[in-house]
DNA sequence: CAAACGATTTTCT
DNA sequence: GAAAATCGTTTGG
């Protein structure tokens, strides 16, 4: 339908297409079952001088191969051997910039989201959160490198338009490693938004 | 080959 | 509020 086009991701400017992701759609199709949701909260990961991103100093291994491919695909990473985390792979091949999607407010296929998080009420830890939303759309580690146009996962335009008042820009979450990088403003999310995630440290 | 650790979330005290 | 859960990747010997 109107799935961004790789010329979307390829821009150089990781923290214009940060802030333009959110109020798109995330929508996956995996094993014939259908979930989506709005995007509400995202964090830029600038390539080789962010000491907070994987690919620092162009740190260039097996888990970090898609993020030096051109954007438009996906980085998916398993975090404290638990959580699956979803990002998104920007700039040109050999930039490794990413975005991590940090939280979703559901739509399609609630019902499903439900029974992977095996929870029977609808509530922020549904998929508020990078480990859980990729847990409720069924995302994990074996569709990392591929394509975001599809088949299992693509990212929508709905004309869901997100007033420039309303992106609020902080810190980012759980980088502390990353010294006076933790500093830079690179998390946006929806002001007000009850769906943005509520770690530890907020 | 062994060991430490993490872009998190849940559970227990 | 503290600690566990849990394992692939990375780093060090």
């Amino acid at each position: 339908m109107n799935t961004l086009p790789v010329s979307f991701y390829t821009r150089k400017d990781i923290i214009a297409i940060s802030r333009e992701l959110l109020g798109k759609a995330l929508v996956t199709e995996i094993e014939g079952q259908k979930t989506s949701g709005i995007i509400v909260e995202t964090e830029a990961y600038a390539g080789p001088a962010d000491r907070a991103c994987h690919a620092y100093q162009r740190r260039h291994t097996a888990r970090t191969a898609p993020m030096f491919r051109e954007g438009g695909i996906a980085y998916i990473y398993l975090i404290y051997g638990i959580y699956h985390l979803f990002n998104i792979v920007t700039n040109e091949a050999d930039e490794p910039f990413a975005i991590l999607v940090r939280a979703i407010e559901p739509v399609e296929g609630i019902d499903i989201m439900m029974h992977r998080r095996k929870m029977n009420v609808v509530k922020p830890q549904l998929c508020g959160g990078p480990g859980t939303l990729s847990m409720a759309l069924g995302i994990t580690t074996r569709f990392s490198g591929e394509s975001l146009q599809g088949p299992h996962i693509r990212i929508e335009d709905r004309d869901i338009r997100v007033a420039k008042k309303d992106i609020i820009s902080a810190t980012r979450v759980g980088v502390a490693y990353a010294q006076e990088d933790a500093l830079l403003p690179y998390r946006f999310y929806i002001r007000d938004n009850p769906w943005v995630s509520k770690a530890k440290g907020l």
